[in-house]
DNA sequence: ACCTGAACACCGTTCAAGT
DNA sequence: ACCTGAACACCGTTCAAGT
């Protein structure tokens, strides 16, 4: 957990040959097979490097500690789920108001629960060193696809829509999370994902006025 | 981190005497500037022990393990955000809708901003095991006491305000979280404000339709 | 070029012994 | 009734030695 004695050294290179990157895949896949079955205080160097087949000692050729590895499985996962959102952006460029934000809302809800045994695992890790930093620097590039997407709209005032924008992700993404965290069903979540549509078209709308 | 051999003990009872209280609040205190110094990372049992002037015995007497030694003072800080929301909505019963929403931001953001150091400090620890556990139990309470308030306005349809409440209120959270968590400066936090009160009110104005 | 695993420096937690 | 601190079982991380 803390840092011992000596300063960190840099990370890893990423591994050159096949070989290599076979154990650096080995290990990640380990990771989260830990992390969801053990939970974030099971998670352990050596079980981790045991479940991979390989030794401690490999471990730290390809991560430099064990914050980069749920760090790297992090990433991964918010990567996988900004891509879906990005992807529903982009396919509702010029439609009503409501279908987009509803169109947004269901890709992040599909996304998170299509990996939701993973959601379950990092819950604990998101907020760890460097968690939200991980979050916050993916989550810019989708802000500015839904941003985009939101320009394509006749009833916002487009002088608003970066700031109103910025207020409803965290907004969506703190409801979401809750709920997940609360373990709501499919069902719940279907109702959440509506009422969060009509939240967002409605603060959309007043943010014109 | 992960729980040793024997199975946990029963969580030590409150001190009975005067200055077995004196070293519980020692304890708690040293707790939160270990935490502020250090780091969640840097807080260690021995440290905050030494920083008490007790010793690590001493400090198991009158707490199970670390992790509740952070849960205390996480209880302790949502509590007193909590009141202070509590309070705010016991003032603005029968006030206009959008004084309402804007009377609850104003209080969670204010409660948050007095203890912002502490905010900063209990980061990464409230989604440690038990942390959202805390949060979500006192939410409750919090969650009717607005309830109770939005009941009182004649511009909401009664049969929803329950479900809209427990949607806006995680909504309002994760916006002023996130803008903390990226060290929003206090004149950010004020347009947050604004625009949550616009966001809030319009969502229930919809809710009514 | 990659891997091993004993060794080191910690840390959380306990418990026999003290006052 | 409360406190002490050495002792124990771990865990993260390193590095000399192997293939």
């Amino acid at each position: 957990m803390a840092p011992r004695r000596k300063p960190p050294r840099q990370p890893r290179k990423a591994p050159v040959q096949a070989r290599s990157e076979a154990t650096w895949v080995a290990i990640l896949e380990a990771t989260i097979q830990v992390l969801g079955a053990q939970g974030f205080d099971g998670l352990t160097t050596t079980r981790v490097a045991e479940r991979a087949g390989v030794s401690v000692g490999t471990l730290y050729q390809y991560f430099p500690n064990k914050h980069a590895l749920v760090l790297t499985v992090l990433e991964r996962h918010v990567d996988a789920v900004a891509t879906m959102v990005e992807e529903a952006c982009a396919a509702h460029h010029g439609a009503p108001l409501a279908t987009m934000v509803s169109a947004m809302c269901g890709a992040f809800i599909g996304a998170k629960l299509r990996r939701r045994d993973m959601v379950q695992a990092l819950q604990h890790a998101s907020a760890e060193l460097g968690g939200d930093e991980v979050v916050r620097r993916r989550a810019q590039r989708t802000v500015e696809a839904i941003v985009a997407m939101l320009g394509t709209s006749p009833e916002i005032d487009k002088g608003r829509v970066a700031l109103a924008t910025s207020v409803l992700v965290p907004a969506i993404v703190g409801v979401v999370d809750t709920a997940l965290a609360r373990r709501a069903d499919a069902h719940a979540l279907r109702a959440i994902e509506r009422e969060l549509t009509v939240l967002g078209t409605a603060y959309l709308h007043a943010a014109a006025a």
